[in-house]
DNA sequence: TGATATATATACCGAATAGCATAATAATAA
DNA sequence: TTATTATTATGCTATTCGGTATATATATCA
């Protein structure tokens, strides 16, 4: 920690990257204006772009800062003992972040919300979305295939699958107005489901 | 049909929706300018705000005609046999639809893949996406209820949101680039593992 | 032939847009 | 103190935005 030498930022980074991954999330892409950024940061543009680069650049950084929300899923997966209660603790887990919104707006997911409008018109963004869209899913896979030695690759891809269907599917309908308690009631519905799938 | 009094117009009524539709469904709400709207639709501004009204009056249109562009899922759906046969159909018919741009882009679903990134941001498009997507799961609704009468309706219920997880999910999954084979195999093998919920 | 009705063409509006150039500020290093 | 470095403050710029006012063109109706 060595002391920096020009004048003194006045802002806090890590508060700053949440205020700019919080306004993207709700209006998206292409409808945020670097004003809109500024008065959420309280940073003027200048700075802005100083400290993030560009509108895009600073989009791409939502999707990391976005994904390192996600620490309590991964560790409710981790801790998970049953296939059903990984699945369970998946998916109620990214609903507690899908509706954990400041504002009274249920978001939905970043990458499925906002990401996805903007993907034909931006080779960068569809590249990344695609990227992280799998790394959802490898955190799924991971836990899946140490708790389910047994099952083939083949099972375990499906079972996948399946479950990354009905998380997309409760991002959109979350964004969309469903009500928390549908989704959880669907969410809990489906792992019981889907764990048929890994069965012995 | 009678005459109409004034100027008559020199667009397709038909063909202008068509193009107005392309252009949401690629960019998205937000991105797309009335500039845009004019260009690919050969109207200048104020002929197109005379015909089909503001940008949000020319989406919400194209929410519609997006919809009716989906007479042949509907039909496949009608022309089902079976339970299994039924989900087939629709989300193979449905992939049909993601993968029909005239460029060379996937652009997935219209609802998914734009409206979702508007809906906080805009009441009007909110419900009128959450309304649309009832409809397309009634579409499945109605004929898994003829198909399998024997069926309870929470039974049904359940399979119509599997259903629709799936397609959710390939909606996301094409706009975000993967493709159409990876898509189709995971469709049939959904449409089978899912119509099990349906055995008597 | 007017009168009327509808559509198009042109030009314009004020506001918002992404981004940047320049200067002022505030810290450390020499 | 002075030089250097990083940040902030101010203001500009050329473009684009959604929307509209006005004039012109082209049809039917009386």
């Amino acid at each position: 920690m060595q002391k920096t030498r020009g004048r003194p930022r006045q802002f806090d980074e890590q508060a700053a990257k949440q205020a700019v991954l919080g306004v993207f999330w709700e209006k998206g892409f292409a409808a945020t204006s670097l004003d809109d950024l500024s008065k959420a940061t309280g940073m003027v543009r200048p700075s802005l772009y100083g400290a993030f680069g560009s509108k895009v650049e600073m989009y791409l950084m939502s999707m990391d800062v976005f994904l390192g929300t996600l620490s309590e899923v991964r560790a409710g997966l981790a801790a998970s003992e049953t296939v059903e209660g990984a699945f369970e603790n998946f998916l109620l887990g990214m609903i507690e972040v899908y509706f954990s919104s400041d504002t009274d707006k249920q978001l939905g997911c970043f990458l499925v919300g906002t990401a996805i409008a903007q993907a034909p018109s931006n080779p960068e963004i569809l590249e990344a979305l695609s990227a992280r869209l799998e790394r959802l899913n490898n955190m799924l896979g991971m836990t899946l295939s140490s708790l389910a030695p047994q099952a083939t690759k083949a099972d375990i891809d499906f079972a996948v699958q399946q479950g990354a269907a009905v998380l997309h599917s409760i991002a959109v309908r979350a964004r969309a107005g469903e009500s928390r308690e549908k989704l959880s009631n669907f969410a809990m519905q489906s792992a019981k489901f889907i764990s048929t799938l890994m069965e012995a």
